[in-house]
RNA sequence: UCCGGCGUAGCUCAGCUGGCAGAGCGGGUGGCUGUUAACCACCAUGUCGUAGGUUCGAGUCCUACCGCCGGAGCCA
């Protein structure tokens, strides 16, 4: 007998098929039972009618349980009563293990306990939905970068120094020396793209940072493109197509797992570029207007930046922050001395900061200089100043965290569900 | 680190002014030939986060601690 997929289950209409998944929920009635059958690609209903089978195989559905793992064998049928328009009616089960007392019920459930079950959660639709989305958003920004003509060049996990300061990195023993889990792959894609042209990096990346909120990780995914004879301007006009490349192909390869998630696509479909760019002293007048209070010079806080993507209905491009809340390597506005040449992208709706980036400082004597304003040891950054010395170019590039990306398009409350096993300042498990 | 909220059945929660520990779901048993988070009847569920204190009596009031959630700062 041939095995079927739910998701080609329409490709087989009246035909003999076999289908190997887990027991998602049934319902009985009288000489009738429904199994919802899901084999990780969908969800099938199983119908088995008393006189259509023997009775030991009648007698083993009464015994089923929620996610025990069985093989269902049976013809497929075109149904407008089954809630999937398919359903196959039964001649035969076989079960490969009984699960008792599954513990994810059909219930409501709070955020702590699933997370704390977040190996078996993952079954449940919502969560499959939002991990389908993510494994196309991580291929849409794998095949831009490769259309764009990038080099995919992958950053080290284990660092000798942070590209910021050491206070958010994880510390790791290394053979008795000091390591940090890599806060950025930036410094590394630079060296990068002076060898290759157009790269990007994409891993995992922590921060130790004690933050508690739903915009924050203590691990998360980040793609990191950087590109040798580059400005601002071009930089930000990148990170604009990948995001609308991006939004596009989840929206035209996952509309069904969008549908499970409720999400209006509405605002997703509006989001096409030209997206709105605005200069931070534009953002700070702006945020005046609106009642803030906000300093010039100060950098933006999530209420603020709430307020700005209200404006809009597409992400914002916020452009010449003041150097000072900026990082070291930022390149000064040669037009005004005050402003970094860089980037954030904002996400409409509240979903914040979902890229920052920049042009970055090529001159060498000016990038000492930032090291020493900005208390860094000299050392760890010689091969990064090496970078200067040899063949320094204009060049810019900029990050997008995959899960902030996620969440937006998701309509998700938390980034917490946009990664398979989330890790936060209180959770390491599972 | 700071501010705020919450810890009661497997899960989600109610429990008033201190007076016998509750509901729904899930689980079990039985019923139903088209269920859609099925429905109907019956059954069992407990270290009320922990440790002290006040009181004749504490889930309830007080103190400390622990855990979780959210926000701030910082960031993607």
């Amino acid at each position: 007998m041939q095995r079927a997929r739910v998701s080609q289950i329409s490709a087989y209409e009246n035909e003999a098929v076999e289908i190997r998944g887990w027991l998602y929920n049934m319902r009985s009635s009288g000489k009738l039972h429904f199994l919802q059958i899901r084999d990780g690609t969908g969800i099938i209903q199983a119908v088995v009618f008393e006189n259509d089978v023997p009775a030991k195989v009648y007698a083993a559905c009464g015994e089923l349980s929620q996610e025990s793992s069985l093989i269902v064998r049976g013809t497929v049928r075109r149904e407008p009563r089954s809630p999937q328009g398919y359903e196959m009616g039964v001649t035969d089960i076989e079960v490969v293990q009984h699960a008792a007392d599954y513990p994810i019920t059909p219930k409501e459930h709070g955020v702590g306990f699933l997370m704390a079950h977040r190996h078996l959660w993952l079954r449940s639709s919502r969560p499959h939905a939002i991990l389908r989305i993510r494994s196309e958003v991580v291929k849409a920004c794998r095949d831009f970068m490769d259309e764009q003509g990038f080099t995919l060049i992958d950053a080290p996990i284990f660092t000798p120094a942070a590209c910021e300061g050491t206070s958010t990195l994880f510390e790791v023993d290394y053979f008795g020396d000091k390591a940090y889990l890599t806060q950025s792959g930036q410094l590394y894609s630079e060296a990068a793209a002076l060898a290759f042209g157009k790269v990007y990096c994409f891993g995992p990346t922590f921060r130790a940072e004690k933050s508690k909120t739903r915009r924050h990780l203590t691990e998360f995914w980040m793609i990191e493109p950087e590109m040798a004879y580059c400005d601002l301007a071009e930089d930000m006009t990148v990170a604009e197509a990948l995001v609308a490349y991006v939004i596009k192909r989840v929206l035209d390869n996952r509309s069904a797992e969008l549908e499970v998630l409720q999400r209006d696509t509405g605002l997703l479909q509006k989001a096409t570029p030209p997206f709105p760019r605005i200069s931070y002293t534009e953002a700070i007048e702006l945020l005046h207007e609106r009642g803030s209070d906000i300093q010039w010079g100060a950098d933006l806080g999530g209420d603020d930046e709430t307020i700005l993507s209200a404006e809009f209905d597409r992400p914002v491009l916020v452009h010449r922050y003041p150097r000072q809340v900026k990082a070291f390597y930022m390149k000064t506005d040669p037009s005004d001395e005050r402003l970094a040449l860089c980037v954030d992208m904002l996400a409409p709706e509240g979903y914040g900061e979902i890229i920052g980036g920049g042009q970055r400082e090529d001159d060498l004597h000016v990038l000492e200089e930032r090291l020493t304003e900005h208390a860094l040891p000299r050392e760890p950054f010689e091969w990064y100043l090496d970078l200067r010395r040899y063949g320094s170019v204009p060049h810019a590039g900029f990050g997008m965290g995959i899960e902030r990306v996620v969440a937006w398009l998701c309509g998700l409350h938390h980034v917490r569900e946009t990664i398979p096993f989330p890790r936060t300042l209180s959770r390491l498990y599972p």
